[in-house]
DNA sequence: ACGATATTTAACCAATACGCTAATTATTAA
DNA sequence: TTAATAATTAGCGTATTGGTTAAATATCGT
């Protein structure tokens, strides 16, 4: 992860707007819509909050086969995953821990590799 | 942690130098001077700067006892341990994002501690 | 007591952030 | 083709942020 990338990353969760926003994609993708329905603010300010959560690599945009006027919006989990590795990283303490906790997660992953999609 | 605390703490943290003064203060306490002389703004930013922390949670302030016109500065782990927590969750780490996780550390770990690689 | 030192607070300024409404773009439906 | 729908971009106002210098506060050394 990029030093401005970071600096994108903890912008855009720095603000309870776009937190909330996250909180709702965790139960999966969502039309910009959907998103604007769901907060108290306008569509203009939502389409920039969306704009600056895109450009921070947690959420991303895609297209839905049936209607190409709706924006369906969606987590990325890896970005969470390097801001995780970051805060691992500056807190120290996990390092001596990574082995323990790699092997418990060999021990409790089933899901096969290669998903076809 | 609470919501206000928590919105407190990322927006510490989303600043490069006061992340900056976090990665000086990872290797011990320090002076306020210190920290300003580490850095290319003014005494007042930085006090300005070190007050944002310290609201958060994300560092603290103690006296020296030789010299009370000094103040050192020190992280708050405990905070640090919060955030992550709050990430972990989010992230809905512990129910399905195992894979990703996974993989992330296996890129990550560079101790062969006899692990499988 | 007096001047030097460490730090914070006060006051101000430029830039950015976030909200709104109006307008624009693109696509669908009638 | 015209109207309706989904979303973004444009333009504007206000609040907040982060920087500066000057002043205040507190403590130390002589």
């Amino acid at each position: 992860m990029t030093q401005a990338n970071l600096d994108q990353t903890l912008i855009a969760l720095a603000d309870p707007t776009r937190r909330q926003v996250i909180e709702l994609l965790r139960q999966g993708p969502r039309r910009a819509g959907e998103l604007v329905a769901s907060s108290t603010i306008s569509a203009p300010a939502m389409s920039r909050h969306l704009r600056i959560l895109r450009a921070s690599g947690l959420i991303e945009e895609t297209e839905v086969p049936g209607d190409a006027r709706v924006r369906l919006y969606r987590l990325r989990p890896e970005q969470f995953a390097n801001l995780q590795s970051w805060l691992e990283e500056v807190q120290g303490f996990w390092a001596g821990q990574l082995d323990a906790f790699k092997a418990h997660v060999e021990r409790k992953t089933q899901k096969p590799k290669g998903g076809r999609r």
